[in-house]
DNA sequence: GTGTAATGCTATTGG
DNA sequence: AGCATTACAC
């Protein structure tokens, strides 16, 4: 961005800016700099003499913050720029709840519980309630009770509410309202709350502490919502307080591009802005600067099958650029093949990197195939999302610890790591603690740390043993203020035997879990030595809180110095309990750990003693642990240029907002994409269309979509037809196939013969019955088999010789099952062995 | 209470 | 096919 950065925008795009003041809609198409637009709007905020403390830009991920921080920093500064109240709707406003927990009854260090967390509470409830969990499937009665909060309808609402109940009645849940409100008191009594809580408890601070309204109304004199087609009622509840006051609020969305309606994103959002504020300015940016004129009219095309959708008309002055080419190929793994051997031959012909190619998939089950086939290549490539590091069972067993130390009433944490690694505290002992604190109505860590008060019937030794944990537990909290996170963080690490257990462990998987564990503290290590973002809005919560740092100054830190001295004289024993320790550690490759470790209390010390920012800006565990549950895989920080240099391969859920040059959407199949799921609503295939349409314009200059005709599925092998999607793209842009074999692939014909399967278009899918009119799904297996006569397959065995259309001549060498739904094991020449079921298949028998 | 073998469930999408 | 929970032997 330059100094002239107005002279770099459109018209459009310059107004959009410009219009400062009073309510304003951008309705961004893809690709239309949207991005550009608002940084460039704060940036000219601040320009005029905002103060960046003013100003809330709520961005879609903290990465997407980042990155727009970094830009603006670029010409005003980052004294400036870090001032700026940027991030997620979870990560400004779990900030703000820090801040003010205890005004609604929360500890100001409560803890956040992920998925996991609510799907095992609501586990345990069901289980102490005797419900079935196979009628009340945690993950459903999750969504049922996120929908809930979403729609701001706590717990004693829900139990009030008519159509719930009969819904919940209907659906043969009648328990659901109980499950929600005792799900909803044990999150309190843990200090925890889910991810919409966080949104959730924000709207009960607003509405019950007009005085903290006011001071945020006031605070937030320019708010800006990036993604707003994919906000809920919640955060739209939310917005709509903020911004009573000032009336300056921009929102910026597509509706073309809302994929989110799943987790209770609402696309009325959009629609309701306008009649929240008529004097609305509306500023439509239609032009795209990213693709080329084959992809923006393709997706246009797409797009226009969607029946509720606001006009607009996205279009390009880039130049045509070419088809885009549809890959049909038999199975998922030659589909991965394909996917490859076209990036390498794009690499060779047309001297790109491997950070311009994206694959993006519906489910992030299809990145195996995909992972196997770059491999074999040789090209490099990082997954996005999936199983993310922090959802690793070893790093979230030390979370676990951290989290315990930080908030010792998170009854998750407890439960998790309780008796892990293995100290003698069984299930009876453990079933009890949870009863006992049931009916005392208290937290479980109450209960155990009171253990000897309880008659729960636990004899002396369990007794001693969970006495044990808890003085461990409270050792680590005292240390929380006292050393840095990475000190505390391998000293709990080392304490809590977390170590020693996966050091024991000498498989690979546990090599690698230990190496996990490694890199958390890495990280740790990292965030220590790190000067404290204060750029992240914590730094204006250090001026909020500065009252209560002061209180903190004056009395706590007394206490805070007293133990420190205990404690002190504690170290010095830990120091010799240690040395075997620590050989045994250095053999293991943490050479790092203890020196750092039983370091420092007295460096420490003065800073403790010293003035209230530092006690707040302090490298400490606590500090470290607000985020995690918030971070998401695009959020990773440390980015190397050899990171970079990668082929990305994500959902295109995860794809949103990013762009590459070439882009790959594989799985293009009925019944994956679009979902089996979402076949029945007209609403959720619109959405699934949408989310084509946020696929394809990712692209810049190449589009590649492939479908396989089978796939494995648990296990099993199923036979798949190509998407309704393909069809639905105007034949004009596509560059159709004919018929391919992974064999093709293998010997790298397909690149040298591209011609081949160009200009041979369309019959075989014109030819199909049209699919997508009454959006019912078709029975791709009674319509691939009509015609054939499966019933003289019934005396298949071994041994026999077959011949398959596409495969050849063959050997049966294995049957499984029973006939019609059985499977057979087929050795063909030249091909290799298939696994193909009876039904399908289409064999003939030889001879 | 602990560790292993057998069973059963899962795979939309995500902060 | 892979993972988590459960069942059962020690």
């Amino acid at each position: 961005m330059s100094k002239n950065y107005l002279d770099e925008l459109n018209p459009v795009q310059r107004r959009a800016v410009e219009c400062t003041e009073g309510p304003v809609m951008i309705i961004a198409g893809a690709g239309s700099g949207k991005t550009r637009v608002l940084t460039y709007r704060i940036t000219h905020l601040i320009k005029k003499g905002v103060d960046p403390f003013n100003i809330l830009s709520l961005t879609f991920t903290n990465k997407a913050a980042r990155e727009m921080k970094e830009r603006i920093a670029k010409v005003v500064g980052t004294s400036e720029s870090k001032n700026i109240w940027m991030g997620t709707f979870h990560s400004v406003f779990s900030r703000i709840l820090r801040s003010e927990a205890e005004k609604i009854g929360y500890p100001q260090n409560f803890t956040i519980y992920d998925t996991d967390n609510s799907k095992s509470l609501i586990k345990a409830i069901l289980k102490e309630q005797g419900l079935d969990d196979k009628v009340y499937k945690p993950g459903m009665v999750l969504s049922r009770i996120s929908a809930a909060k979403n729609n701001l309808i706590s717990s004693q609402a829900y139990l009030n509410d008519k159509q719930a109940l009969e819904e919940d009645r209907q659906a043969a849940k009648p328990k659901m309202g109980l499950i929600y409100q005792i799900y909803a008191q044990r999150c309190f009594k843990a200090g925890a709350m889910d991810f919409d809580d966080l949104l959730f408890n924000t709207n009960i601070l607003l509405r019950d502490f007009p005085a903290v309204l006011h001071k945020y109304q006031h605070k937030f004199k320019y708010i800006m919502v990036d993604e707003y087609q994919d906000t809920n009622f919640s955060q739209y509840v939310i917005i709509k307080q903020l911004a009573a006051a000032y009336r300056n609020i921009c929102v910026v969305g597509d509706d073309a591009q809302s994929i989110y309606a799943f987790r209770g994103a609402n696309i009325q959002n959009i629609f309701n802005y306008e009649k929240d504020y008529p004097e609305l300015n509306i500023f439509k940016l239609e032009q795209n600067y990213r693709s080329t004129k084959i992809i923006v009219g393709a997706a246009n095309t797409v797009i226009s099958k969607n029946k509720e959708q606001l006009k607009k008309n996205v279009f390009t002055e880039n130049i045509e650029g070419e088809l885009i080419k549809v890959m049909k190929t038999e199975s998922d793994n030659s589909e991965g093949n394909f996917v490859a051997n076209s990036i390498f031959e794009t690499k060779m012909n047309e001297q790109a990197h491997n950070r311009e190619f994206a694959i993006l998939y519906r489910t992030n089950a299809q990145s195996r195939a995909m992972e196997e086939a770059l491999r074999k290549q040789n090209i490099a490539y990082r997954i996005f999302g999936g199983l993310s590091f922090y959802q690793r069972k070893e790093i979230k067993d030390l979370l676990a610890y951290y989290r315990l130390a930080i908030n010792s009433n998170d009854e998750e944490s407890l439960k998790r790591i309780i008796n892990y690694p293995a100290r003698g505290i069984g299930d009876t002992t453990i079933d009890r603690i949870i009863v006992a604190a049931n009916d005392h109505n208290i937290s479980l860590w109450r209960v155990i740390e009171n253990i000897n008060e309880f008659d729960i019937g636990l004899n002396a030794g369990a007794k001693a043993k969970v006495d044990e944990f808890t003085i461990m537990i409270k050792s680590f909290s005292a240390m929380l203020q006292t050393h840095s996170a990475y000190d505390l963080g391998q000293y709990i690490a080392v304490h809590s035997g977390i170590l020693r257990d996966l050091y024991a462990d000498k498989s690979p998987e546990g090599v690698s879990r230990h190496e996990n564990i490694q890199e958390l503290l890495n990280g740790l290590k990292e965030f220590t030595e790190s000067e404290i973002d204060i750029n992240d809005i914590g730094a204006e919560l250090t001026i909020e809180n500065q009252d209560a740092d002061e209180k903190q100054d004056a009395g706590e830190n007394q206490d805070i110095r007293i133990k420190n001295q205990e404690e002190g004289d504690e170290n010095q024993e830990l120091r010799s309990e240690n040395q075997e320790e620590e050989q045994e550690l250095k053999e293991a490759g943490i050479d790092t750990a203890i020196n750092g470790l039983l370091f420092s209390f007295d460096e420490q010390k003065p800073d403790i003693e010293n003035t209230t920012t530092e006690i707040t800006t302090n490298p400490t565990l606590d500090l470290f642990m607000r985020d995690i549950a918030l971070m998401t895989d695009a959020d990773k920080k440390t980015e190397t240029e050899e990171d970079r240099n990668k082929v990305s391969l994500m959902t295109i859920h995860a794809a949103k907002g990013l762009e590459f040059p070439y882009v790959y959407v594989v799985g293009l199949e009925e019944n994956l994409f679009p979902s089996q799921m979402s076949l029945t609503e007209r609403a959720d295939l619109e959405e699934e269309r949408r989310l084509f349409y946020v696929a394809i314009t990712r692209a810049e200059k190449r589009v590649t979509l492939s479908y396989s005709t089978t796939r494995y599925r648990w296990g099993n092998l199923i036979y798949c037809e190509p998407s309704r999607f393909i069809e639905e793209v105007d034949a004009k842009y596509l560059d159709m196939p004919t018929e391919s074999s992974s064999r093709l692939f293998g010997n790298e014909e397909y690149a040298s013969k591209p011609k081949q399967y160009s200009n041979k278009p369309k019959e075989t899918f014109v030819q199909r019955p049209v699919i997508g009119k009454n959006l019912v799904k078709i029975n791709s297996a009674s319509k691939n088999t009509s015609d054939f006569d499966t019933e003289s397959l019934r005396s298949l065995q071994v041994g026999m010789e077959v011949e398959h259309d596409r495969f050849g001549k063959g050997k049966v060498i294995n049957m499984d099952g029973d006939f019609p739904n059985n499977k057979t094991t087929v050795f063909f020449e030249g091909v290799g062995q298939k696994q193909l079921l009876i039904k399908f298949a289409k064999l003939r028998i030889v001879g």
